[in-house]
RNA sequence: GGUCCCAUCGUCUAAUGGUUAGGACAUCAGGUUUUCAUCCUGGAAAUCGGGGUUCGACUCCCCGUGGGAUCACCA
């Protein structure tokens, strides 16, 4: 239906704090409409502002976009086109749709720049909303530059979204209020109105605007050494505001790209809900094979690696069972700290009185132990999961599962918690298993 | 406060006049060979209130109420 005239969209953000992730969701979306209508998605770093925009937070708005594979067609930098800016707003003067006015605030003998409001009711469509109006008497004759030569964010906005021909502007729903003053300057202008989109917020877990102060919000490329996949973050955020129309959770670029609509942009705003978010990520997790889930570990690995009992290849045998307790890194991190993973590798710490299954006495647990040390002791051949398994299950079945299999499992591993006690025979092997079998036997006879 | 926007389970949402109001996260119960985890099954859980319009409203209109955004020589 719009052949002739291409898609553009743009991001506009100032540089003057962490990037984050309502920023995350505006690129992604106006990355997904350009991409699904063979358009071209722009990036703006609006650094007008000399005092609050900083580099390094354009550096980490560009690689978290990077990171989470969200690319751009074309970078600009409004901090390099001062000189554009200034013959717009000259232009605007001769034009008479902007005059000099009161002297400057930072310069007492310089004057500031207004527009002059023609006082007129401004219509619009909004995609996402619908037809909004505005009566633009109350706006007065707001400022568009602090003097010739310095321009603010209104005039410089409608100059680049007009020579940058942007077709779509698709923007948070706070700037919905910015939208009737930048109409008014573009229509001096001259410029085609671009077609506008005003993304619903994203709010706090505890309802109300999202703020620093929500701890699980942090700035978008943090989620990153939280061990959030880029997969992971996109599928989450896409669907605050924004669903197929379907049943699916999981969804992947390509999908969206493919499918992404605009008419299915939700109107209100949605809370940032952080167990979704681990609970998607854990999804992309179970993905991932066992060699690239243990890369993902590896960074929270370090200090363990140190340890005198660290063994390579235990660790490598222990990353399914890792994998399927692990939402994020640090579900890792804390196991390990918890000393989780220890008994795998070394004989464990005992308490005699849990050792004991409910109410058993100890003589009984003492005999049952002896039993199942005797029975792996004669276990010829493989001695894995399976094998320990078959070998022991019929006893276990015909002494009481509890009474045999709970003194095992804590046995082995000397924790109230743990996988079972055949997938742990398998993991440390026979000679580990038989030691520390005999090591509960010797406490319960002491 | 002015202006603008919004309103389905606790949360993210589906249902664009006719459904027992569906799914997912979280939660609860049961099961999957003892415990934890994973996995499976099942349960509880919503149309903000009041008026209309209509044979029939989650759906359309109006009024309340609630929530949000914005009111800079920031963006």
């Amino acid at each position: 239906m719009n052949l002739e005239k291409k898609i553009i969209t743009r991001m506009a953000p100032s540089p003057t704090g962490k990037f984050h992730i309502g920023g995350v969701r505006t690129a992604l979306f106006n990355y997904l409409f350009a991409k699904h209508n063979n358009g071209k998605f722009i990036i703006r770093s609006e650094d007008t502002d000399e005092w609050r925009s900083e580099k390094r937070f354009e550096d980490n708005m560009l690689h978290t976009l990077e990171w989470l594979n969200i690319k751009h067609d074309e970078f600009f930098r409004q901090s390099e086109r001062m000189d554009i800016y200034k013959d717009y707003i000259k232009k605007l003067i001769k034009s008479g749709n902007a005059y000099e006015a009161e002297a400057s605030k930072n310069n007492p003998n310089i004057p500031v720049i207004r527009f002059k409001n023609p006082n007129i009711k401004i219509k619009f469509t909004d995609l996402i909303l619908g037809d909004i109006e505005f009566d633009t008497t109350e706006l007065g004759d707001f400022v568009i530059a602090r003097d010739i030569n310095t321009p603010i964010y209104h005039l410089t906005v409608v100059v680049d979204d007009g020579l940058m021909e942007i077709s779509h502007v698709l923007r948070g729903q706070e700037h919905i209020n910015n939208t009737p003053r930048q109409i008014l300057i573009l229509e001096a202008l001259g410029f085609d109105r671009p077609k506008y989109a005003h993304i619903p917020l994203i709010m706090s877990p505890r309802g109300g605007k999202l703020s620093k102060r929500d701890p699980e919000v942090i700035p978008a490329f943090d989620y990153k050494e939280q061990g959030i996949l880029p997969e992971a973050l996109i599928n989450f955020l896409v669907f605050i505001g924004w669903n197929p129309g379907d049943d699916r959770e999981i969804i992947s670029i390509d999908e969206l790209i493919k499918e992404f609509d605009i008419n299915k942009i939700q109107k209100g705003g949605g809370a940032f809900n952080i167990e979704k978010l681990y609970w998607i990520n854990k999804h992309y997790l179970n993905e991932l094979s066992n060699n690239d889930f243990y890369n993902y570990i590896s960074p929270v690995l370090n200090d363990f690696r140190k340890k005198d009992f660290y063994d390579d290849k235990i660790m490598q045998n222990l990353i399914p069972l890792i994998r399927e307790r692990t939402r994020y890194l640090l579900d890792v991190e804390n196991m390990i700290k918890e000393g989780e993973l220890d008994f795998y590798f070394k004989q464990p710490e005992l308490d005699i009185n849990k050792i004991l299954w409910k109410g058993d006495k100890k003589e009984y647990t003492l005999s049952n132990l002896e039993k199942v040390h005797s029975i792996l002791l004669n276990l010829n051949g493989d001695f894995n999961k399976k094998t320990t398994k078959e070998a022991l299950w019929v006893y276990a079945e015909k002494i009481g599962k509890g009474s045999v299999l709970w003194p095992l499992r804590y046995s082995l591993s000397g924790r109230d918690k743990s996988p079972d006690p055949f997938t742990i025979l398998g993991i440390i092997g026979k000679e580990s298993a038989l030691n520390s079998i005999s090591f509960a036997i010797n406490i319960l006879k002491k």
